[in-house]
DNA sequence: CCCTCCAATTGCATGTCTCGCAATGGATAT
DNA sequence: ATATCCATTGCGAGACATGCAATTGGAGGG
């Protein structure tokens, strides 16, 4: 719709991948270097981006500052903050809190784990709906109505050999997320680590959120992971509560 | 430079206080309705905005994750994450991580303290130079024949009672943390918080960090924290012999 | 059920602003 | 000194964004 600030836009995602240079720039995005160089200086003069030295270009602090302010007006992450801790402080996994933006799940805070093996994720970082435990949570959240033509839209690419693909069998698990308020993910997104989720409700019972504990196999078996089934329910309960719903 | 970019950063500018309607945004950024949409539509297309009703649009993930890997890519981050821990943990107080961008301290990361009274401040905010430690210790990694103009040309409010807005006396106490490796902070830039920093060095001895330890007056005295000063040089010895610097 | 109001959206004509080119400047390597 | 690499600037053509005004769509009230 906009040209120049979609090249704008496109200049910051090339630069996500660490500094580069003008012509670099230039060419992933597919403009002429002078259009480029003057794109970067509006960038710049508003601090999204940065120049260390006269010939480097990297992402700026007003980025940290706009996502980290965005980040606080996800209230949702306020209010479960503590509750997260207090549940990673007490199983010493991964804990995990995500919202959903169309089809895609966002990672809005975490808790690292305890143990020497972390997990490799990022507050921001986007996963999909179909191969995660929070993504069955948050669909589970979706209208009964709209979910089946919701789940039938969804691209379900198998990211590992434990993926669901298949609609029914999907749309099935995020009908027991919906009953249980409670959804797995068997290696369905990394083959080697394993989640269990629950979801949020706001006021008015929506879920809008979805707290997950993931773990590797290697340190925590399906079994033991089941066993904090109700913890992860009660931490999520905890902080329903709080943003005001009243379970009936 | 470019007026379409330019607005478009306006108008996530004008959604870092919030969600906002269109016509507001329009408003607040001073073009019309229309171009104001259009804008917000390529914004909305590359995940930079996103619209959880028709007619409220909000920042989107895009800046999350653009944000998080920007932090990546802030090496000295990485290597110095867990020194931080270990001086928080030891301390119990606020432990920040800062650089420099232009005239400007960036936090980069950040460890809470332990105590109930937390303080305020977030990854990704900016604070001035001329009345934070961390932002002493940053100029003093600034090349002394070029330090006295960048001092002068500096930006000195007063933002308490205690900031020190005079040149010379600026100066001096920069000198001074470039001799110590530690600078302070007596309540120059919030009344009633005062904090003590040390340096970070690259392998060519550039000061490209700086470390500080904050804490409200009420709860530590100047003199306790001054009892600190050596656990904070050496947290950043530590961090700079991992980033390769050998002191002489 | 209809009407009103508010906000989002679209078609269109205008001319502003951006684009790419090619040449210049400055720094560093050979 | 020469070559190379990268950033920067002036300029003319025209693509592209802009503002206007009219339309659509949806929510709420009578």
């Amino acid at each position: 719709m906009s040209q120049s600030l979609q090249r704008g836009l496109a200049l910051l995602n090339a630069l996500a991948d660490g500094a580069r240079t003008l012509d670099q720039l230039a060419e992933t995005v597919g403009v002429h270097k002078s259009t480029a160089m003057r794109l970067l200086r509006s960038l710049e003069g508003e601090g999204f981006v940065h120049r260390p030295d006269s010939h480097r270009y990297k992402l700026g602090s007003a980025l940290f500052d706009l996502a980290n302010r965005a980040l606080d007006d996800v209230e949702v992450r306020e209010v479960a903050r503590e509750h997260l801790r207090e549940l990673g402080n007490r199983t010493g996994h991964t804990v995990h809190l995500a919202v959903r933006e169309r089809d895609q799940v966002v990672y809005v805070d975490k808790v690292d784990s305890t143990r020497p093996v972390r997990m490799y994720s990022r507050i921001g970082a986007r996963a999909p709906l179909h191969c995660t435990a929070v993504g069955k949570i948050l669909m589970a959240g979706v209208p009964e109505e709209s979910r089946r033509e919701f789940v039938a839209a969804l691209d379900r690419p198998a990211l590992t050999t434990h993926t669901l693909t298949d609609e029914r069998t999907l749309l099935e698990e995020v009908r027991r997320a919906a009953d249980e308020n409670c959804a797995l993910d068997r290696g369905e997104h990394e083959e080697f680590v394993h989640c269990l989720a629950s979801g949020v409700r706001d006021t008015r019972g929506t879920i809008v959120a979805a707290v997950s504990l993931s773990a590797p196999k290697v340190l925590l078996d399906f079994d033991d992971l089941l066993g904090w089934r109700d913890e992860v329910i009660a931490t999520c309960e905890r902080i329903s509560a709080e943003l005001g719903w009243r379970s009936e």
